[in-house]
DNA sequence: CCGCCGTTATGACGCCGGTCATAGAGTGTG
DNA sequence: CACACTCTATGACCGGCGTCATAACGGCGG
């Protein structure tokens, strides 16, 4: 959060992410975002000429690349990267977050999904792409690690759902055990999808 | 859907339940909830003097019982009952629901959270009951079938995560595979904890 | 000095939300 | 008939929303 030296435009999509994190998109307003940003109300509809609609999709777009940039750095910090630590570093995001600042945000992409899904707006074509985008370097991430390509795509579309669902959980009981037993629950099962490079399973 | 000679107050609640599950709490309208039940909009306040927060509380609290309910039901409909044959149940609820009528509804207690976590009313303690509402029935089945107690909560926990994010990545991609994915590759994992029985944990 | 143009400022408009106030039906009881 | 009580009806209020219209600002090339 240290380079509030961007400009605008990218200040309000910023901002506009972080607030629908907390409330959802309905609960989110333009002058909100504004404000939130520190940009004047006037630049909304110069930046952001196509609406409210426009700064969601962004703000969906910014998150989805932002979770896909995550998987390198998760990967790059572990001692000796395997599927279930990367899952593990992903949660721990969570965890790390909700112990220090607590329960008052959730993932974007789950906002705007639950809001958004049924209307027929462009908002969810952009939840889609966004989920694709983080979805991607995660299959190539557990690719690197050894598991079959097949497989690769179906376990991170599991982590991803898995994931999703325990902040969900975490944030409704304020507590963060549902990601802590993800994690533990989970990992055996993506590591044993790298074994397969030795023998046979069954 | 058949019994719909319930009083009207149940009638607003399920309806309330309804139309949280589509557009979520906060696109969900009072006057349209009335309108949805065939309610006359007065009763409202009649059967509701808690306002929308208490129509909502106990939106949410049905759509726990109800999804605590269908465990058993789930459970009887199988052939051979194990864990990832409930699972499987569980999912094809909504991969029926999306194949038949489109991706148009998710699930409440998902909406309920995004949207009201954060403030500090009384609705995120009630996705909280309503969630255990749902899990405790679930990881008493696990238990059933031969999964320690220990491991039943978890798994149960677990299981409601990744179908709740997978529900998500379903409406999001409009593709019932995340739910599929889930189904396949959680399967073995479930079924693993059963077999238990046979030897020693340790 | 003069426009030009990307940016900002500000106020108004229309709409719809939840809530309140108040009066009206309906119905069973004394 | 009178009464009480539950339920319904209706309209008004106030606030917040997204959006639009319009004007001013401000630096820069001419």
């Amino acid at each position: 959060m240290g380079e509030e030296r961007r400009g605008p435009r990218e200040r309000m999509v910023f901002s506009a992410a972080q607030l629908i994190r907390q409330g959802g998109v309905a609960a989110t307003g333009m002058r909100e975002v504004a404000a939130h940003a520190g940009a004047p109300r006037g630049s909304l509809q110069h930046y952001f000429p196509g609406g409210k609609e426009q700064l969601v999709d962004e703000a969906v777009g910014w998150a989805g690349r932002y979770a896909g940039r995550r998987i390198a750095r998760f990967l790059a910090g572990l001692a000796e990267p395997t599927p279930s630590g990367l899952f593990a570093a992903m949660a721990a995001q969570w965890t790390d977050e909700y112990t220090a600042d607590g329960f008052g945000a959730g993932c974007p992409l789950a906002a705007a999904t639950v809001e958004c899904a049924a209307a027929g707006g462009s908002t969810r074509q952009a939840v889609a792409a966004a989920f694709t985008t983080w979805r991607t370097p995660l299959a190539e991430a557990l690719a690197g690690l050894g598991v079959p390509m097949a497989r690769a795509d179906s376990l991170a579309t599991l982590m991803i759902s898995t994931l999703e669902g325990a902040i969900l959980m975490s944030r409704a009981a304020q507590d963060v055990r549902p990601l802590t037993t993800a994690v533990q629950e989970l990992g055996p099962l993506l590591d044993a999808a790298v074994l397969v490079r030795g023998g046979p399973p069954h």
